[in-house]
DNA sequence: GATGAATGAGCGTTCATTCAT
DNA sequence: AATGAATGAACGCTCATTCAT
């Protein structure tokens, strides 16, 4: 069983096959692609073949879709990252194991809505960015055990505290250079930035 | 005399002391800490103490606004990435330079310019982005040269082709995280930055 | 059944008891008033005793609303002039009917929308003008076919290509001086405008 | 020595020569091609080659411009109305003058200005129009005293009062249609308005 | 649940006019 | 006379949201 199929059987995510999920999946392509702001409840209306007026009827403010994107997007990752974090013992190829799917979150189905959780972060009230903050660090926990682990084997070139932001930077910005169709391979990716935080 | 003062004269740049100029900061700082889009005419009026309509007598329009504070921060940024290229002839130390550089631009007073230039890319026309694309590409040119310098001295961990886009998001990124009053120190950030890229 | 009811019952007009309808004639009476430019958008709003921004559920723009009345009547009165030239099949008569049909067009209840298309004319777009002018053509096809017999017969003091728009001249500006209610009959205009285009 | 250069002599016109002469013209230029409501005071002024502010050193507002080009054109209108009426002392010769007259004014120099007497009377406001209205009187008088001849000789087919006014309508009207290149000549269309307006 | 007309505040922009220089 | 920056009211239009049906 998927992933995902799990997170929507324990309720901790809409399931993308219903209509809210076919709602929250076409928000985070849009939001991608146009921004947040520049993304009308028309739009978003039009693209599922509804009237605006309706999709209040599934969420209460825009600002709930955004949310919404955001909150199961990063459900779905961090499940994501825990299961790439113990599918090897070697502490190098965990943190292999670790870019590689952060990377193929940037770039795959979750790219839209990572975009959106990066693009539009300071869109959300104070409120709400609390809430899904608590998610962002049980996300950023796994990285930061691993880093913890593999820095106390004294194999990484910076410290975890900082490494870590600075990794996820050089990540996130793939996201405006790098074309998976392009002449480097993903493989090839995941192994320049290992390179980057290993210390030799 | 000041690179921005030299720019001013050769007519690169708009005088930050003119009225256009402080329209200028004014419009980068409020883009940045809200974005454009959620910038209306009327809050950048409000911040300069004039009304709304008298800013249409300085710029065209609202986007034209973006794009001079896009070109601005672009032209003082790569003046100072070239004065930065040259004030050292070890390879390591000019790095050191331009990693320093590139962060004081993101932390300093061209930060909010520079937030802009990241977040608000596609906001603008394509035929405006084509004309800045070129100052980019000038900035770009002066980091280039010298990475490509240092890896034919065997100095980088990773070609630079991939080491550039990758360092490039790693140091912008710290907009989202560091704190140039914490605990971190600048040169702190600077040399873990460096290490990131060097090979040993 | 009227006219009216036919061309809304063969969709060709905006029915005028529906709600856009409603807005198209308040519109044509106010542009008329106070010419198009001069109507402001809420003007129309607060005649309908409607917000501004709900015009723009009916019509994309102003525009749209001033093409929609233009068109509107021009299909109303080509279908009303049609009729009157089949009232009768003596020559005289017949222009003696277009004349009466124009003229109370010009007077009538499409008197706002008649004076619109004319002095709104070189207002609209190009492409639009374009549009409408088929309708144009369609309404003075009807003119020419009965002018050109006219002119066969002997009738006519002038040869149609002039006649006819000397005679639209004349006719459109009766707006401009005519009162119904004074001491010339419509009658009487009827038969002084056909006694200037007959040869006797 | 012209009758325009008789009317500024006698202070009755502004001097064209002058710079508020080539105000009013080019502003009589601008007002016909783009009307009055979508001519900006920068367009004027751009024309002029001066900063708008600067028109109102000449003119207290924009309407009081417009009102100035109508006073003008006016009062050489009427005063070559009045040079053609006494060039002859045939009646029928005597209506020919008068149309080719109206026919030239509508066509020539002051045709701008004319196109805006009839198209912009009701933007201005009451009490300049009954200034105006005395000016038009004086015009209409010429035509009625020769019209009222001509009928009193039984030469026309309807009775002046209402006559005039077909006939402004239908002259006025020629500016939507007639191209003096085209193949019919000016004594072409002066000889068809004044075939309407006899008996035979 | 869905519709779609309506809301109403707010948007970027225009423009006749003013006025210190 | 002329400038040109500034005004401020108004413009056409947008759009998240509401609500009677």
């Amino acid at each position: 069983m998927s992933i995902v199929a799990q997170l929507v059987e324990s309720g901790e995510i809409t399931d993308p096959e219903s209509a809210k999920g076919r709602l929250l999946s076409e928000a985070a392509r849009l939001f991608r692609s146009r921004g947040y702001d520049r993304t009308t409840v028309r739009d978003l209306a039009a693209a599922l073949g509804i009237q605006s007026g309706s999709l209040f009827h599934h969420y209460r403010t825009k600002e709930d879709i955004l949310c919404a994107v955001m909150q199961d997007t990063l459900t779905i990752s961090t499940a994501r990252l825990r299961e790439a974090a113990v599918a090897s013992d070697d502490p190098i190829d965990t943190l292999r194991n670790l870019i590689r799917c952060e990377l193929t979150a940037i770039m795959g189905e979750t790219r839209a809505a990572l975009t959106v959780l990066v693009n539009e972060w300071r869109t959300i009230t104070e409120e709400r960015r609390e809430e899904l903050s608590t998610l962002r660090e049980q996300y950023e926990k796994v990285w930061r055990d691993h880093l913890d682990q593999a820095y106390d084997h004294g194999l990484l070139c910076v410290e975890p505290a900082i490494l870590r932001p600075l990794l996820t930077g050089a990540l996130a910005w793939t996201i405006n250079w790098y074309n998976p169709d392009g002449n480097v391979s993903l493989d090839d990716l995941v192994d320049r930035a290992l390179r980057l935080i290993l210390k030799s």
